[in-house]
RNA sequence: GCCUUGGUGGUGGAAUUGGUAGACACGCGGGACUUAAAAUCCCGUGAACAUUGCGUUCGUGCGGGUUCAAGUCCCGCCCGAGGUACCA
């Protein structure tokens, strides 16, 4: 029998299905595991071979497990809500439904040829109705909480009215917006209006005006990571600042478990520190200096409370609430063309001026705590609205920004700390002794912060804090492809339609676009919510919404009663393994551990951590290569000759050229314009040049996995996509190397048949060589499988059956387990090679094979050594032994010469610390 | 600027706790089979010198250090990739 592959991958991709082998369901007598890829948007443009680089590493995975014995739980759906679709849709009129439908159609045909074992009995899209039902209802439970600082947790927001009643809103700690002061009686004075109002400062999903990240290219606002460099990450388009009623998620009370979860989670050093940096923990203090003549006062917060006395100006952000107090008459004018300017300017801008100092004076001034002096209030763009009190106390001498501002404005620069020269620049230092500091004169910088805290506390004017750079989530979208809130509004205040009520459904409309007067798309709609006379909410969720918990719905897919019964989840608990890109650092992996972090405070779930253990893919990049076209002319020149004539590059599909060498037949068949074409060759052929870009069409650098499939089957394809190199980093795919693989997988195959393609299995016992090779193999595949190395795993494989290859070795004994082993790896054909052999039920059901020590030992390295009275396997020796050849010495106790079998070494060869060779 | 990574043959990459650096594969060169080609198989392939068998020296971005032993650990640089950036 031929090795032919594309009806044996037919043949198991037909046999899986109709058997449902991959069905996965709860099992109490086997431990669980739990394996995930982040699930796809998807796009229109199909799958290219760098999508499934991560499926294939977790299904690898997922079925060694199962060998391993574990029950493992591996699906697989849809990220379906988002902008490509509906930008589609209004551009075609296409809805996004049918668009969103295609692709998934597309997607799922292509990668049930890769030969996964999705159980996609669980399968679902986040814009299934029976799915964001439940994304629907956690925003209402969001709504109907809120945070706790001392119980560190969620909890229901009739609580907090039960405690207002009582004692109004003093000493609460608890997470808000702003700092209200009521008392019990005022409380309960207030109207139900007011009551509603008072409460939107403290749920979990709160609606606020709020400075916001708005794209008018795309008609809506952006969350802070949708936003890189001052434009949309989707599109590239100008983003603006603009104040906004939007919805919020109270993300920043979790900051502090958000940074301590990481403690306790198995990701890479690199990830937890881009979340560390993005919740960004600020330890410092709150301060409040009196305006000189006003009842106001300005509130700063600042990580430097030792530099105090080196204040020599204030700075607020340009559309802080006090410009307009205290602004005097004389520097009015100053102040609104200040004003004026910066809210003309785009987030784009302000971006890419970093550098640039701008500000104003108010011409009102602060009163020092401690000295008494007059400290100017100045306005300036490079003080951010959202973080701290948006204003600050500026200590020039130790701080850069403060400084090139002190210095482009003239105002003092004095020096509070000893250690630097500020003569030509800030001693941003956090070492150093305080000098001209009153009280903490000769304190190092750490009790003299501490000095200084104790001292505001005792004159009530501030206290130490904790700041987060962490925001809040804005949770409104203004498109049509989302999932839509469950919300209706009575008096501009917003309630929450009955959970009975859900899932509240996508209306149909007739146009996707925004309405003339700007409101979102869902403000075409027309009967959609039952309550007549009520406004309803015409945002949607962004796409973070629904892909924020969607591995907790994979326990339970069916359920319509509940997000996911407890059961399951009791079961399942969290993702062991989940693998994905790291380009989801900010966004989704922060946003699903907030979520998943309430559904653990609100008893739902069992842990606090959704993914325990992250693997993140490199991103596959491409190859593009070019041919050089003499300026003018229709002729060709080769790459290494190319500098004797004037040419330009021109990309020349991928497919057209064979380890850098142009078909040029198939060059001049490919477009009109070369069917002329003439070449000026070196050696005899055509040699292209190349570069390393993203893959795109554009570049004729896209490598379809349907197209290697069908060249090499999908056992190859997934081998090579393995062996490319390791998992985690980013690499040019190259399909070169393919044909190697491919050809260890005929080897493989080679090895259970004759000449004449008769399967020939001998059942003799094999010599202890045969098990050596096998047991290393066993071995070494285990290793690489744990530890996610799948491109030493193929290299193994490699060489056990070149090693077996030259042996002639057919023995059942050392095959059948390399079947099993195999068949994480390669499917389809060990699927095929198993039923071979005789064997009834499928591959994935058999264990993995062990290995018997005694002939394990044997292999290079591994010698037994006898060391502090206890015989170990193992390649070090004691530090003191030098480089030498011992005769006999050191194999001479009981426990080796058992090992040795009455054999005699001649010589033992050894390093320090290692043997080399034992020569008999 | 700050944080995180990484730098090994012509190429992708091995080397798991410091222990024969370059596994495995591609490419290249040579050979066998063949009328020929494809396929397959065998040999060689870090560099330099030496060469009829052993062989010698140098080699993991650069410069130092620790160690019997360093790609691996420490100190100081250089370069690349990713993240982040007026976060007070």
């Amino acid at each position: 029998m031929e090795y032919n592959f594309i009806e044996i991958e037919k043949k198991w991709r037909d046999h899986w299905r109709n058997q449902k082998i991959y069905k996965t369901e709860i099992d109490h007598s086997k431990p669980k595991f739990y394996v995930l890829d982040m699930f796809p948007y998807p796009s229109g443009a199909g799958l290219h071979v760098g999508h499934p680089l991560g499926y294939i590493a977790s299904d690898i995975y997922s079925r060694y497990k199962k060998q391993k014995g574990f029950n493992v739980l591996h699906p697989m759906g849809y990220d379906a809500f988002g902008l490509p679709a509906e930008q589609y849709a209004i551009q075609t009129g296409t809805h996004p439904a049918v668009t969103t439908m295609e692709n998934i159609a597309r997607y799922r045909e292509q990668m049930d040829k890769i030969g996964f074992s999705y159980d996609w009995e669980r399968s679902f899209k986040t814009c299934d109705p029976d799915y964001y039902k439940w994304t629907q209802w956690t925003f209402i439970q969001l709504f109907n909480s809120y945070y706790c600082y001392d119980e560190q947790q969620a909890r229901p927001i009739k609580e907090l009215e039960e405690v207002f009643a009582q004692q109004g809103n003093k000493d609460l700690n608890i997470a808000q917006t702003e700092e209200l002061h009521f008392t019990a009686k005022e409380w309960n004075e207030y109207d139900e209006e007011a009551k509603q109002r008072v409460l939107l400062n403290y749920r979990l999903a709160y609606l606020a005006d709020t400075w916001v990240n708005w794209c008018p290219k795309l008609g809506t606002v952006l969350a802070n990571d949708e936003v890189v460099r001052g434009v949309s990450v989707r599109g590239g388009h100008k983003v603006e600042r603009k104040l906004m009623k939007q919805w919020m998620l109270r993300v920043s009370a979790y900051a502090e478990r958000l940074l301590q979860g990481l403690e306790k989670i198995n990701w890479s050093d690199s990830l937890k520190d881009i979340q560390r940096n993005w919740i960004g923990k600020s330890e410092g203090a709150f301060i409040r200096f009196p305006i000189e003549g006003r009842e106001e006062t300005l509130d700063v917060f600042t990580t430097r409370p030792d530099t105090i006395f080196g204040v020599s100006f204030m700075v607020l952000f340009p559309e802080h609430d006090l410009i307009q107090k205290i602004t005097t008459p004389e520097q009015k004018q100053e102040i609104d063309a200040y004003m004026k300017w910066t809210a003309s300017r785009s987030e784009t801008e302000r971006q890419s001026e970093v550098k640039k100092v701008s500000g104003a004076f108010t011409g009102a001034y602060a009163i020092h705590p401690f000295t008494g002096e007059k400290i100017p209030i100045w306005i300036a763009e490079y003080v951010l609205a959202g973080y701290g009190t948006g204003a600050i106390m500026a200590v020039p001498a130790h701080d850069s920004r403060d400084y090139a501002f002190a210095k482009h404005f003239n105002m003092p620069i004095k020096e509070v700390i000893a250690g630097g020269d500020i003569s030509e620049e800030a001693f941003e230092s956090k070492e150093g002794i305080c000098v001209n500091s009153d009280f903490i004169n000769g304190m190092n910088v750490k009790e003299g912060g501490r000095v200084v805290i104790q001292k505001v506390v005792d004159m009530q004017i501030g206290y130490a804090t904790i700041n987060y750079r962490l925001r809040d989530a804005i949770f409104s979208r203004q498109r049509y492809w989302g999932e839509p809130f469950p919300v209706y509004y009575k008096n501009g205040l917003p309630y929450m339609i009955p959970e009975s009520e859900l899932p509240l459904e996508l209306p149909e409309i007739d146009k996707f676009l925004p309405t003339e007067d700007g409101e979102p798309p869902l403000a075409r709609a027309k009967n959609w919510h039952t309550r007549e006379g009520y406004e309803y909410e015409t945002s949607t969720m962004p796409g973070f919404a629904g892909s924020s918990a969607y591995y907790l719905r994979y326990m339970d897919p069916h359920n319509n009663d509940e997000y996911f019964s407890k059961e399951s989840n009791e079961y399942w608990q969290n993702v062991d393994i989940y693998v994905g890109g790291s380009e989801h650092a900010t966004g989704h992996l922060i946003y699903s551990r907030f979520w998943n972090k309430f559904l653990y405070d609100l008893g739902l779930c069992v842990k606090d951590e959704p993914f325990e253990k992250l693997i993140n893919q490199g991103m596959i990049l491409a190859y593009s290569q070019f041919v050089y076209r003499i300026l003018g002319e229709n002729r060709y020149v080769s790459y290494g000759l190319k500098d004797q004539y004037d040419t330009t590059p021109i990309h020349v599909h991928v497919d057209l050229v064979h380890n850098g060498v142009l078909d040029t037949e198939a060059f001049k068949v490919w477009q009109p314009e070369f069917a002329n074409a003439e070449f000026i060759l070196e050696d005899g052929k055509y040699r292209c040049g190349s570069e390393v870009e993203k893959m795109s069409k554009s570049k004729y650098n896209v490598q379809n996995p349907d197209d290697l499939v069908e060249k090499y089957g999908a056992d190859t394809l997934r081998m090579y996509e393995m062996f490319l190199g390791p998992l985690e980093l980013s690499k040019p795919w190259d399909t070169n190397g393919i044909e190697g693989v491919y050809r260890f997988i005929r080897k493989f195959w080679k090895l259970f048949f004759d000449r004449d393609n008769n399967l020939v299995i001998s059942d003799g016992e094999p010599t202890a060589d045969e098990y050596k090779v096998l047991h290393k193999t066993i071995k070494k595949i285990e290793e690489d499988n744990e530890r996610f190395s799948f491109n030493t795993g193929v290299s193994t494989f490699m060489i056990c059956v070149n090693d077996l290859t030259e042996k002639r070795c057919n023995k059942r004994k050392i095959l059948e387990p390399l079947v099993v082993l195999l068949s994480a790896y390669a499917p389809h054909i060990s699927e095929e090679l198993w039923s071979l052999l005789g064997n009834q039920e499928s591959v994935y059901f058999a264990t993995f094979p062990q290995y018997e020590e005694k002939y394990l030992i044997e292999s290079e390295h591994n010698y037994p050594v006898s060391f502090n009275g206890k015989t170990r396997f193992q390649r070090a020796f004691p530090l003191d032994m030098q480089p030498k050849e011992i005769e006999g010495a050191i194999l001479q106790d009981a426990e080796t010469q058992k090992w040795l079998d009455g054999k005699t070494p001649k010589k033992v060869i050894v390093v320090p610390g290692k043997i080399i060779n034992i020569v008999f």
